[in-house]
DNA sequence: TCCTCAATTCGCGTAATTACGAAATATGGA
DNA sequence: TCCATATTTCGTAATTACGCGAATTGAGGA
């Protein structure tokens, strides 16, 4: 995790549709769902939808796979996780009890 | 935690000088910097910090205390917790065997 | 009050982001 | 092969974000 895939990756959840579809995606599980199936539950135009899916997946925040002739996208939890991570690295100079429970989500 | 507080927060972080400036907030921890030392740590020109500053806060990021002459900013914990809360709420339908271990981050 | 340091606000030119129609590409069935 | 469905790429115009010099406000000491 470096500083400019944060970057990007904030960047991408920094905006309406796009936090709409990866909470979405997070709310469908690992299975994955299908890029229409998004657009239809969302009512964005394919073109639209394409933007900003093509944007969650160049910041690592999704993933993809062909099935058949549907895209299916999935949420990658490690990414959160990593994002997480390179927040709080580091956090109140290694003093553990500076930030006890403070850097830890229960979601 | 509503979404546009959400949008705001990750646009605040989605920028190189601001990233830069909540990780080193949170590597001091709770007791706060004051925003000239954060300047000259990073080497910013007043102006561009105090705006960066600004966002920070307006994401509800960091707070900020006045003593004396200073004005102290600390990180706020309780936000990047939110976020991550928001980012994974109704994690794969509520299903917690699907994600179990995946939406626990331990910083 | 006057001065100085700390920090913010204003203004401007430049650069990046946005939505989406139209056209192109990919997949699998008839 | 031909076609329909699924998705991406391209082009453009409107909007927004950016850094930073200059001017301004705030707080305390002399």
């Amino acid at each position: 995790m470096d500083q400019s895939f944060a970057i990007d990756a904030f960047g991408a959840l920094a905006h309406d549709t796009r936090l709409t579809i990866f909470r979405l995606l997070v709310q469908r599980g690992p299975g994955g769902t299908p890029a229409m199936e998004i657009g239809r539950i969302l009512d964005l135009k394919p073109s639209t939808l394409s933007g900003h899916l093509a944007t969650l997946k160049r910041a690592g925040l999704v993933s993809t796979e062909r099935q058949h002739r549907e895209v299916r996208y999935a949420p990658r939890f490690d990414a959160v996780n990593g994002l997480v991570r390179f927040l709080l690295e580091d956090c109140c100079g290694g003093d553990e009890s500076a930030c006890a429970g403070l850097a830890h989500s229960e979601a």
